[in-house]
Parts: C-alpha cells; sequence; structure tokens
DNA sequence: TAGTGGTCTAGACCACCGC
DNA sequence: CGGTGGTCTAGACCACTAC
C-alpha cells in the first residue's frame, strides 16, 4: 500500500484525501481542514496542497466555497442515476426504474469477467440478474458482476434492504464508490431467454450496455451487461 | 473587444492565446514562446502564465512535452475522427470510411435547424447529403447542417477538394474548429430511401446518430444526422 | 551542456462569507 | 471583524530533451 515516493507530493496528498474521504473520515457535507491547516499538518506549502485540492475539485469529490470553505460533495443520487442511465423514454421521461434482483449468487469468476474486472482467475465474484420496470413494463434485463473481495458485504445483505439503485448502496454498504465508466453499446436481435424476460417476441431488436463502472481508484468495480428493446431508447453521450 | 479587466490574468492571457491560435498566429504543431519568454512579455509571473497553460492543456489546444516545449495541437484528423465516429466494425477495425457527398445546397433554415444551431429563423444554412463507405459497401447516411454565416467559404469549394474528412476542411477554409459534440443515438426501422442509400432492406433496424458538435467558443456549429444499419456497428462512451 | 517544462516553496494581497 | 479560498509573485531545484 506504500505509495511511490517517486510521485510529485501533490499526488501523494490527493491520494491521501481520497483515503480518508472513502475512509469516511472526512464526510460528504463536511468541510475538510482549510488549505493552511492541511499546508501546516502536511509539511507542505499551501500552493502544493492547492494542487492537490484543485485534483479532487476536477474529479468531482471536494467542492470549493470562497469565504466558506472546501467540502466533501454530498453524492447526489439522483444525478448520478442519470450520469448513468442515460437512457430514456421517447417522451423524454427520465424516471427511476423499478429494479427487481431476480438471482444473486457467489461463484468461480468465468475467465471474461476476471479478466474485465482484472481480478485473479481464481477469484470469486458475485453474479446477480436483475430486471428494471417502467409502471411494470420491463425496459432491461441485466446481468452484474462484481469482484466478491470488495462486495462480500453485499453478498450476505437481505436484499429486501436493497433499493432501486445499486451504486447508493456499493457505497453505502461496501464503501465502494463509482467514480467512472465505460459503455459499449450494440445491437443484437434479442435471444429467448431474454426476450421472455422482456416479455417481447423472440428476434427483436434490442440494445445490448456493457457498462464497467471504476472507483477512485480506478479499479473496476461493476461490470454490468443490460438488454431492453431498441425502440424504447434513447442514449445521450458528450465528446469532449 | 476589450477584455473585462476584473477577470483574472491568468484567463484574460488564456483569451489572449486562444485568440493566437485562431488567427493562426501560433500554428498548429509549433512550439509556443516558453514560459519564461511569455512571463517576461506580458509582464506576469511564471506562475500565473503556467495556469494559462494549463487551462488551455485541459481544453485540448496545447500540448507540452517536458523538455521540448509546449505546442499549438495538431489536429489530429485520426485522432478526431476517432473522438467523434465512435463507430467500429466487430473486427475492432477504426478505418477511414471514404466519403461521397451527393448534394450541397444552401436554403432557408428550416425552423428545428435553426433552433437547433441557435441562429435566426430567417437564417441560411448549407445543406448536404453525404454517404460513407468501407470496402465499397455504404455504412452511413448523413444529412449535414451548416450556419452559412460561419462556412460561406465551404459552400463555394470544389467539392472533389472536399476529402473523406469534414473537419479538417472546417478548419482550414472557415477557421471553424470543433471542439466538442453531443451525440443521440436511436434504433429505427430504416426508411425506404435511406434503405435504397445504404443498399439495404426497408424495415431493417438502423442506428440513427445525431450529433451537434460546437466550436470553443460554445457556439454550435454543426448538426448532422447519421443512419447505418445496427448489425455493423459498436459504439463506445466514456462517463465521468 | 543549455534550455525546456515539472515541482515546490513562502510569502503577499484580494474578494467573499459569516458573525 | 477574522477566516476562508482566489489570485499572483519571485524565486529554487529537478527531470527530461536536444545538441
Amino acid at each position: 500500500m506504500q505509495a511511490d515516493g517517486r510521485l510529485p507530493r501533490y499526488q501523494r496528498l490527493r491520494d491521501e484525501m481520497v483515503a480518508l474521504i472513502a475512509a469516511r473520515h472526512w464526510r460528504p457535507g463536511e468541510a475538510i481542514p482549510t488549505e493552511q491547516a492541511l499546508s501546516q499538518s502536511y509539511g507542505l506549502a499551501v500552493g502544493t496542497v492547492r494542487k492537490a485540492v484543485d485534483l479532487l475539485v476536477a474529479e468531482g469529490l471536494l467542492e470549493r466555497f470562497q469565504g466558506r470553505g472546501t467540502f466533501v460533495r454530498r453524492a447526489n443520487f439522483d444525478a448520478s442515476l442519470f450520469r448513468f442511465f442515460r437512457f430514456q423514454t421517447r417522451q423524454g421521461e427520465r424516471r427511476i426504474p423499478e429494479s427487481r434482483i431476480l438471482r444473486r449468487e457467489v461463484v468461480d469468476a468465468p475467465s471474461a469477467v476476471a479478466a474485465t474486472l482484472q481480478i485473479s482467475r481464481t477469484a470469486r465474484v458475485i453474479q446477480m440478474s436483475r430486471l428494471r420496470l417502467i409502471d411494470g413494463v420491463p425496459m432491461l434485463a441485466e446481468e452484474i458482476w462484481l469482484p466478491y473481495a470488495r462486495f462480500a458485504a453485499f453478498a450476505k445483505m437481505d436484499l429486501d434492504e436493497v433499493g432501486d439503485l445499486l451504486y447508493p448502496v456499493y457505497e453505502t454498504h461496501c464503501n465502494q464508490i463509482v467514480a467512472s465508466a465505460t459503455e459499449t453499446l450494440t445491437v443484437e436481435a434479442i435471444g429467448a431467454r431474454h426476450a421472455r424476460l422482456l416479455n417481447i417476441e423472440p428476434g427483436t431488436p434490442a440494445v445490448v450496455i456493457e457498462r464497467l463502472a471504476f472507483g477512485y481508484d480506478r479499479q473496476p468495480l461493476e461490470w454490468r451487461r443490460s438488454r431492453g428493446p431498441a425502440s424504447e431508447f434513447i442514449y445521450q453521450a458528450e465528446i469532449r
């Protein structure tokens, strides 16, 4: 866990601060120590502290308010839903879909999953099937894989405790915060098994979204593959 | 054109440098003056110059190389193609498709186009149809709209001068640089007209990508709608 | 070796906030 | 008013590049 001593100090301080936030030593909504205080306690110049804070502000972990202080950003679960759930109905509605976890089990990682999650081929993973519905109509059938090592607490949870969104649960119960993700979209004719789940005809065009979600430490946290009828959905992306 | 004197100096310097780049006083691929030289000629501390350069590096206009200098980013047309052309074949091939402009005319802006491009309802626009092919096989049928005011030079160009990529032409002939874009993906059954262009059966599932491209001034530059057979394509996006 | 950007310091003064 | 972050300065030393 020893950080590379050749990393710049502002990088090491940034990692230190991420750890404090992850450990809930600095809690969302709270102010962190002032730049002066940090510079003294870490023995760094204020400018160096500023650079570390700059990084975390850019990453969205901290928020600065002139004259008031610097605060740990409160995870906005609505916003994060829409950050990651880019589908919407043609009417532009963006409601949180109802979620039903159909299955959850701990299994040996299939090799493709282990490779994607960058874990050992002998590691265990949590595998889930989940159905997402709007107004009781199935919209997405999801398969989800989580590395057991990070999400052991989740494997033991009563499924009734899990609401419609997983990321808040990851955060509160497993201390795993999703910071970024990559998504790959394709279109395929839906297979018989998923057609049954989605209550559509086999062979209907379906959108497939594969999402790999990463934590603030840039390690893969979750892999999911979601399928839904292509006719219903709109996907938006920004390119910078 | 007088910049607001209340803006921080690094902001004003950043704006100054953007102007120099836009005016092609500093040209793509060339090194800009060293931080020392800039600090002297503008009468600023090196740290302040650094902050301005930091901004432009973050915006992608400049590139820094330790020990060599800071360079105006050469629009890497390959890279920019793949920044904006996120489709690829299932084999992972990412080749530049051949382009054929089928039609180009200057017309009154349809109201939806005027609204999207944020121009007057009485403004003129350039409208284009374009076909993109790989190995002679049609992959995408595109409709493109450009505000005439910014792209007048393009309207007069010989189409033989236009290569397979439009953004480089916008840059060299119209001084319009695409900095960012939003894309909206949907799937539809292809209509008869586009089916003919793409040489597929009417009703085949097709991906529709609507892209609105913006300049560095955050004004809309181009609106395009591309359609291609859904079976062929993969779309990748990053969420941050 | 000379010159570049990268890191870091130790201050100063300002604008803004909450009391 | 005192304390916060925001801006800015004027250096120092380091790592890397090109010659």
